[in-house]
DNA sequence: TTTTCGTCAACTGTTGACAGCCGACATTTT
DNA sequence: AAAATGTCGGCTGTCAACAGTTGACGAAAA
């Protein structure tokens, strides 16, 4: 049987915290009161604390004798996250072209082909849940929990407060599938060097959808008229 | 005038806890009582469990309603690690070609030369020190804070668990200097892909510095009687 | 002797409360 | 009127205590 274990109220408040956040609940910078959250929460402000703590530098700030707050990233934090991600995906790739099973292959092909019959008229989110599991799908195919972990909590999590549906290039959506395929040829082929070189190649591309909020009154969500581009 | 910036408790319980459990103080997989810690460091379990918390994952791990212990690491968590450091120090690497001044080019040359000037008969612990300073060095000037950080908490604090003198190659110090220098070369032409390629070979000769602790006794400090291999 | 069950100490998870500090508002001074 | 200062509410950092659970020890039964 599975073992049945009782999430502490610090991971309940945990994901429910990045949930929120994660939803626009709160803009980056909004100040996160204690009393006020544990409040909300239902919990007392040990676990929370707890919480927070667990989330800083990724999804939350703290400042000594003031308190949390969400992260606000500049343009050059933006930039090395983008960077991180690329040396952490790109050796997700390369190992898991050394390892992936005919099955994972297969599994790939299935959500390439899913998306390319998907309708173009489609809201950009499903295009994005389908996108996000390729990228998570390579990561567990290399069999590196830690990597994965990295990417998920000091990586996703604050790049998804900085990203917007708009694309800056024409024909996101063809281009970004076209190198999702390379990727999962270079994979079927275990070829690691080429799996690493092309995933970085397609992370590079897809940067365009982060951008960092301007300071002076914008709300970040640009380009909202333009085609949608997956990363 | 610098503000005085008066550290919490739990900063001041992690930098300790991280510098015991460093030092070898406790053994990997060893209990970390609360009550005991939090009355060794004079302080209460509330900032000992936060900075418990933050070090989960890295030197600490959790298992819920026993309790905080020293991190236990499988091979294949450490081959993860080192696969991490290679992906990480290499894009450091990239950006550090590209961003680095002649003035860090100065003092990296003079690391180098330093070390060469050592007398090969010296302990390992100062050209050990000397390595870490170059590693550090060349991520400094690669401008991207969030990577240098990564690596220190979420990959050079685990491995520092599991690093012995001993290497399995004859002239191993004398390799490590060549490869550091290569990299240095890259750097001062600012050849981006060479500085990342130099790099990421010279971690994957120095991956054998570490080697996980076998469950059945060892004690890991293996093959001191050999040459002392640096990173 | 081996297995099973009951008891208990010790520990963790959580809570509420206290003390110190920060920022904001009102007041006073120039 | 503008700037400096005193006061106060609110918040964070920290602590001690309570409740629930775990694991082990010892006793009883097969």
């Amino acid at each position: 049987m599975a073992p049945i274990q009782a999430a502490s109220l610090a991971d309940g408040a945990l994901s429910k915290i990045v949930e929120a956040i994660t939803a626009g609940e709160f803009e980056p910078g909004a100040r996160l009161s204690e009393v006020e959250l544990a409040r909300q929460l239902g919990i007392s402000r040990g676990p929370l604390r707890e919480a927070l703590g667990r989330l800083e530098g990724s999804l939350v700030e703290h400042t000594p004798r003031v308190g949390f707050s969400v992260i606000r990233l500049t343009e050059e934090d933006l930039a090395g996250l983008l960077a991180m991600r690329e040396g952490l995906e790109g050796m997700a790739a390369r190992l898991a072209a050394e390892r992936i099973t005919p099955d994972e292959v297969a599994a790939l092909r299935e959500l390439l082909a899913e998306r390319d019959t998907t309708s173009p008229g489609r809201d950009g989110y499903l295009r994005r849940e389908m996108d996000d599991g390729f990228h998570l799908l390579v990561q567990q195919c290399a069999r590196c929990p830690r990597i994965a972990e990295t990417l998920r909590q000091d990586v996703y999590f604050p790049l998804q407060l900085y990203r917007f549906n708009g694309n800056a290039r024409r024909g996101g959506t063809a281009a970004a599938l076209q190198e999702h395929r390379a990727v999962v040829d270079a994979l079927e082929a275990r070829d690691a060097e080429g799996a690493e070189v092309r995933m970085r190649e397609h992370l590079r591309n897809a940067a365009v959808c982060y951008q960092a909020r301007s300071s002076h009154g914008g709300n970040g969500r640009l380009h909202t008229h333009m085609e949608t581009r997956v990363t």
